[in-house]
RNA sequence: GCGGACGUGGCGGAAUUGGCAGACGCGCUAGACUUAGGAUCUAGUCUCGUAAGAGGUGGGAGUUCAACUCUCCCCGUCCGCACCA
């Protein structure tokens, strides 16, 4: 039997033609599974770095298909945003062709590798029956407080013009062109998903089964840090500056103030300052440094004094209030009290500037050393000097005396900061659901009504980006009455972040054409959370941390009953191509199609599978994808043999069957270990190719039985199936089996198979292996020893004396020490 | 700078409650079959050595009968965050 396409269509079209991906959510015989892998952005189509998602959440689905689970393994179109609206400007298309086109070819892509889904429960997110509810949700979280509008600085990209978010600047650039990312003020919608930091926080506990690497990053980003927010009253004024420190401890060691160019007060502050065009121009050229500039090591620290003083509450001293370049706007009051002592960024500007340096931490490391002309800052913790009552109190100690006696004296007060910042969502292009608000003059925001919902992305001609979202110049878009008194009003135009379509997907997929409600919740907390998510690491922070608050929001509002979206997360490795990312660009695409047409899309698919533990990035070759491809025929030649094979064995003794019914029991044992580990489908794989290489041994080497023989084969087909669907499904028939091989069910270790009466162990001298023997598993540990002792590669190294130790591991090794 | 992961043949990678290092695949070598094929089969393939043997998992130390695996120090690579006060 040869592999040929025509296997490929054979089955694809049974799958299809007799349902067998389809889902009935309320079989309640058999438990759910609910497999997911991160829908793709329709904005190309598919190649073999792509691929790898999609295989493995097929061969997960399989395999749990196989283990009698109900599985539910949905596709769809993240199809709204800037990836497939950046493509198609560039390939001069409206977007929404584009897109559709895209959609088709994807779909028979995806067809065309076997990847099994309900297609039934397709979900497009840049349709109105999708959208719909993507809107809703945004009304939603405005009626309770939690999309606002304000205006504050935000990350424009000058390229795609539009604002983004701060999860979608990376290193200052733009995370989708790479393009330097600036900061302007504009007024922008926003998610309060800051409101959830705790809770996003805390929960990361019950996400046991996600990668420690992307929980840490989610720790990192939500960027939780406990201090004391202090209140410095300003020298000759009435109002008082709040800074936030983590470092209370250090607050005798706070020599002067430091603003960012964007603090509220700063106004006032210069009002009667001398140099106030200096320091206007100042703040002028600090707006205009691009955010990546802070990023380079040379990047360097200025700052200008502001004439004012803020008072040190508990030294009384008077402190220097600065506006200084490298304090960031967003974090914390935009304020610092500034400890040059201890720490290396406000010696570093104290220096330039000649500013008081005061050391009030001891270095236990460091030697006596009363001068305060340091070399470098000590930042770490130690016991209290030049602090007055809280002098020789170690730094822990300290922080909790001065707290405490900051908040009895009304000085300051405990505080929790975040670096996480609100979800910015609005953006200026028009590939995306628009936002649902109307503007009245009178009743000033006002929500599109549900039953109003959707409100219809226009059809346009003109959907070029140019800094205003081009639904803005749709007179029959914008001008609408007001819901509310039915005078003119305008709507909002800006449309919303990809990001927001993306956060709830998974939920549709259950009820995919309700069109009264966005999901039952009845049928989504039967099969939430997802069981298996699988997908890409580059959305570690934005897509899953966007997801796990609009879930918790969800639930809050009591929409769905659990915590957490996704139970189980596994993130693959990138598809590389002569060590760089696969792109057209680059030139090192390799597309699918000629693959599967020479080799076959189960060829394909092992490779992928094969190639290196799925979640590392692993090197295209097409050697190896050769190597496959022999191993597949390989494998299929003894599917001919079995048909051919005698029923008598040709000789008594039974030594090679014996040996293939226990390598056969044992590759099952061990791939389906493999399975339920951390999906290692490269070992799962290479025991498969032990399994045949030791069937092709045994039938040289001595006489098997037929269903002996048999057994063996139909078994690698059966744990090939979730990788090798086709050429599974076609030797199970061939073996006599009904399709399809997913209702066989997963073969079952036999553990008398396992149990050998001999076994090979290893003889060691000083921890060297020297020889081997053979033992009866019945012996006595003595017996083995003196077997070992009696070797004559072991008399040789003795040489009449007697082994120092001999000691013995159960049927491994006898380590023999002289 | 902070946080995390990792370092094994010519290559991708196996093996970690400490127990035969290099499974499986690629590549390579030799042979077989074959009137050329990028097919298949057999044998071999960590290094040095004809061999007996010796050495070997980034480097160095340590614990142990036994270390890729555990401890300490150093070197290197990759990823994430990046002036978060």
């Amino acid at each position: 039997m040869k592999y040929t396409s025509e296997i490929d269509k054979k089955w694809q079209k049974y799958w299809q033609e007799n349902d067998i991906f389809k889902v009935d959510l309320n079989d309640n015989s058999k438990p759910k599974y609910y497999c997911l892998v991160m829908f793709p952005y329709p904005s190309s189509e598919l190649h073999v770095g792509h691929a790898r998602n999609y295989i493995i959440g097929d061969a997960v689905a399989r395999y749990k298909k196989m283990c009698g689970k109900n599985v539910l393994s949905p596709m769809g179109w993240d199809a709204f945003g800037l990836p497939a609206e950046n493509q198609a400007i560039k390939n001069k298309i409206h977007p929404r062709d584009w897109t559709l086109k895209n959609i088709k070819r994807i779909t028979q892509q995806l067809k065309s590798w076997g990847i099994g889904y309900d297609w039934d429960r397709e979900v497009t997110t840049c349709l109105p029956d999708y959208y719909k509810w993507t809107q809703w949700l945004f009304i939603e979280l405005y009626k309770k407080g939690l999309a606002y509008r304000k205006e504050a600085p935000v990350n424009w990209c000058e390229s795609c013009k539009t604002v983004l978010a701060n999860e979608q600047v990376i290193s200052g650039k733009c995370e989708r062109c790479s393009n330097e990312v600036i900061q302007k003020n504009l007024r922008q919608w926003f998610f309060k998903i800051t409101a959830y930091a705790q809770r996003l926080l805390n929960d990361l506990e019950l996400l046991s089964q996600w990668p420690q690497r992307v929980k840490t990053m989610q720790d990192n980003w939500i960027g939780r840090s406990e201090g004391v927010t202090i209140q410095f009253p300003i020298d000759g004024e009435h109002y008082i500056l709040d800074c936030f420190t983590t470092r209370v401890d250090t607050i005798f060691g706070a020599t002067f103030i430091a603003l960012s160019w964007e603090h509220p007060f700063i106004e006032e502050i210069i009002k009667e300052a001398p140099n106030k065009d200096e320091i206007k121009n100042f703040i002028e050229k600090v707006k205009n440094q691009p955010l990546s500039a802070r990023l380079i090591d040379s990047f360097e620290k200025e700052g200008i004094f502001t004439g004012k003083h803020a008072i040190n509450p508990l030294t009384g001293k008077k402190m220097p209030i600065w506006i200084a370049n490298y304090i960031l706007t967003g974090y914390g009051t935009g304020a610092i009290m500034c400890v040059p002592a201890h720490d290396s960024r406000d010696l570093e500007f104290a220096k330039k500037y000649d500013l008081e340096v005061i050391k009030v931490i001891h270095d236990p490391k460091s030697k006596e050393d009363k001068t305060n002309d340091l070399e470098s800052a000590y930042e770490g913790k130690g016991a209290l000097i030049n602090s007055g009552q809280f002098d020789n109190l170690p730094s822990l100690d300290a922080q909790e005396e001065i707290a405490l006696y900051m908040e009895e004296n009304d000085i300051g007060k405990r505080a929790i900061n975040y670096k996480l910042r609100d979800w910015l969502v609005s953006r200026q292009r028009y590939w995306g659901a628009p936002i649902p608000i109307i503007y009245c003059e009178s009743c000033g925001e006002v929500p599109v009504s549900e039953d109003k919902l959707p409100v219809l992305l226009p059809e346009v001609e003109k959907f070029l980006p140019t800094g205003q979202s081009p639904l803005t110049y749709i007179k029959e878009f914008t001008d609408v009455k007001c819901p509310k008194c039915s005078g003119q009003a305008k709507r909002e135009t800006d449309t919303m972040d990809t990001f927001v379509d993306s956060s709830w997907y998974f939920l549709r997929y259950i009820s995919p054409k309700e069109k009264d409600q966005p999901f039952l919740s009845h049928d989504v907390n039967n099969w939430l959370a997802v069981d298996q998510y699988i997908g890409g690491v580059e959305h570690a922070i934005l897509h899953l941390m966007y997801s796990r608050f609009i879930n918790k929001f969800l639930k809050d509002q009591g929409w769905i009953n659990f915590p957490e979206p996704f139970t189980r997360l596994f993130t693959q490795g990138m598809i590389v191509k002569s060590g760089a990312k696969m792109s057209k660009s680059k030139g090192n695409v390799v597309a699918p199609d000629y693959i599967i047409e020479k080799y076959g899309s189960d060829t394909m698919r092992l490779y992928i599978l094969f190639m290196g533990p799925p979640q590392k990035d692993a090197e295209w070759q097409d050697e190896g994808l050769q190597g496959c491809w022999r191993f597949i025929q390989r494998a299929l030649r003894l599917v001919d043999m079995v048909k051919e094979f005698g029923e008598e064995p040709l000789e008594e003794d039974l030594t090679q069957e014996k040996i293939l019914l226990t390598k056969t029991h044992l590759t099952i044992k061990e791939v389906t270990k493999d399975l339920e580990g951390n999906f290692q489908f490269n070992t799962a794989i290479s025991r498969i190719m032990e399994l045949v290489n030791q069937t092709y041994k045994c039938l040289n080497e001595g006489s098997i039985r037929k269903d002996v023989f048999k057994e063996a084969v139909q078994t690698m087909f059966l744990l090939l199936a979730p990788f090798t669907p086709h050429i599974s499904e076609e030797v199970n028939q061939i073996l006599g089996n009904e399709p399809t091989i997913l209702n066989h069910s997963w073969p079952q270790v036999k553990q008398e198979y396992l149990e050998v009466k001999e076994v090979e162990i290893a003889v060691l001298i000083n921890g060297r292996v020297r020889d081997k023997i053979s033992i009866d598993v019945g012996w006595s540990e003595d017996k083995i020893k003196d077997q070992a002792l009696a070797l004559e590669k072991v008399k040789k190294q003795l040489s009449d004396k007697s082994p120092k130790k001999v000691i013995y591991v159960d049927k491994k090794i006898v380590n023999i020490v002289i």
